[in-house]
DNA sequence: AAATGCGCCAACCGCAATGGA
DNA sequence: GTCCATTGCGGTTGGCGCATT
């Protein structure tokens, strides 16, 4: 078994292909097919085993290949089949037309698991990263309690050493709603440019709001994307499309998550007597229609949470100072706003 | 400039499936 | 039904090149 019983008859070649072994490869197949693999070889002057040169044809010499780096359409339908299929390359291979299986492994194992890690995803399941559910159970009960500031120091979920975050008195960016004084401030607080602090308290939260069994339902008050809570939460109640609506998402294809939401019944377990999750579908479509931001679909999905958690935790008259406070207490340096 | 670390990717390895004798 | 050659697939590895120390 393995290595291919030829490679045991005579002394053959490994490692990388000589440009002069390509061509005679190249030369021989053009001419005559491969037929039988092992006999290869020997017709084209090779010494290689069949099997060899079978994966070099494959992965680099055949005609039909693409070249150069996957595109973000490409990217997002690997992800979606990924889902879909798990790791079954050769499958997900056939649906990308000119790559082939290995470079498409390749690109999962050295790019793509480690973007969705980013997203707090964990790339063999696709729904969120188990170390941070892991977190869930501190991280509840202290929003449970009402205090951010606790949350995030107890989670250590800052970097002491980030300083990327800059507090300036302008509004927000587009996708904060505006109409309540909380979700101003905390778009006040996190309209930063480099955004790794809120990156990391996106990323609990969003699992937070996944998991909690928090009684107060967060229905979207955000126009028109609906925030990663309530997909993960319609991924929930719709268990067969989860996969799919899941990775549409992260893949900003608001339209087909739209299309597979509205196709299917919805049944909100968790909170039975509150209102028909579908209605934001259409919004998705209204967004995805009319809507040409430059922000990226992720960023509208997830950062409405954060206002929500600083509104919940806001207590005092001046929420900016209060975000401002827990900006302090996690030694993150703050500019533009007042002493305490 | 040299040493070291790290990421990427081409190619290999091991196993399963297939098909013919 | 069994054996064996061959093909196909997915996991793993080794080496190259770039970045950092």
């Amino acid at each position: 078994m393995g290595r291919h019983s030829c490679c045991y008859k005579q002394k053959l070649r490994k490692g990388l292909w000589s440009p002069e072994e390509d061509e005679k490869l190249l030369n021989y197949i053009t001419r005559h097919g491969h037929g039988c693999w092992s006999s290869v070889p020997k017709l084209a002057g090779l010494q290689r085993c069949g099997k060899s040169c079978r994966l070099r044809w494959i992965n680099y010499l055949r005609p039909d290949l693409k070249r150069g780096a996957f595109s973000q359409d490409e990217e997002s339908l690997i992800i979606e089949l990924h889902a879909a299929l798990g790791n079954r390359w050769s499958q997900i291979a056939t649906r990308l037309p000119g790559r082939t299986d290995n470079e498409i492994k390749n690109f999962w194992n050295s790019c793509l698991k480690k973007k969705l890690r980013r997203k707090g995803i964990d790339p063999t399941t696709h729904k969120p990263l188990i170390s941070e559910l892991q977190s869930l159970n501190v991280i509840d009960q202290k929003l449970t309690s009402s205090n951010t500031l606790e949350v995030v120091k107890s989670t250590g979920s800052m970097n002491p050493h980030d300083q990327s975050m800059v507090v300036s008195p302008q509004s927000g960016p587009w996708w904060f709603p505006t109409t309540t004084t909380a979700n101003q401030n905390a778009a006040f607080c996190l309209s930063t440019t480099t955004p790794t602090v809120s990156d990391q308290i996106v990323s609990l939260i969003s699992s937070v709001s996944t998991m909690s069994s928090s009684p107060t339902p967060m229905t979207s008050n955000f126009n028109p994307v609906p925030n990663n809570w309530e997909v993960l939460n319609y991924c929930n109640t719709v268990p067969s499309q989860a996969n799919s609506i899941y990775s549409a998402f992260f893949g900003n294809q608001y339209t087909e998550a739209s299309q597979i939401m509205n196709n299917n019944p919805v049944v909100d377990h968790h909170h039975p007597h509150n209102q028909d999750m579908k209605s934001w579908a259409s919004d998705i479509l209204q967004y995805t229609e009319h809507n040409q931001s430059s922000e990226t679909g992720l960023e509208a999905e997830v950062k409405p949470d954060i206002a929500k958690y600083y509104w919940r935790s806001s207590s005092s008259s001046s929420p900016n100072q209060e975000a401002a406070t827990l900006l302090h207490d996690a030694d993150v340096e703050v500019y533009g706003i007042s002493n305490r």
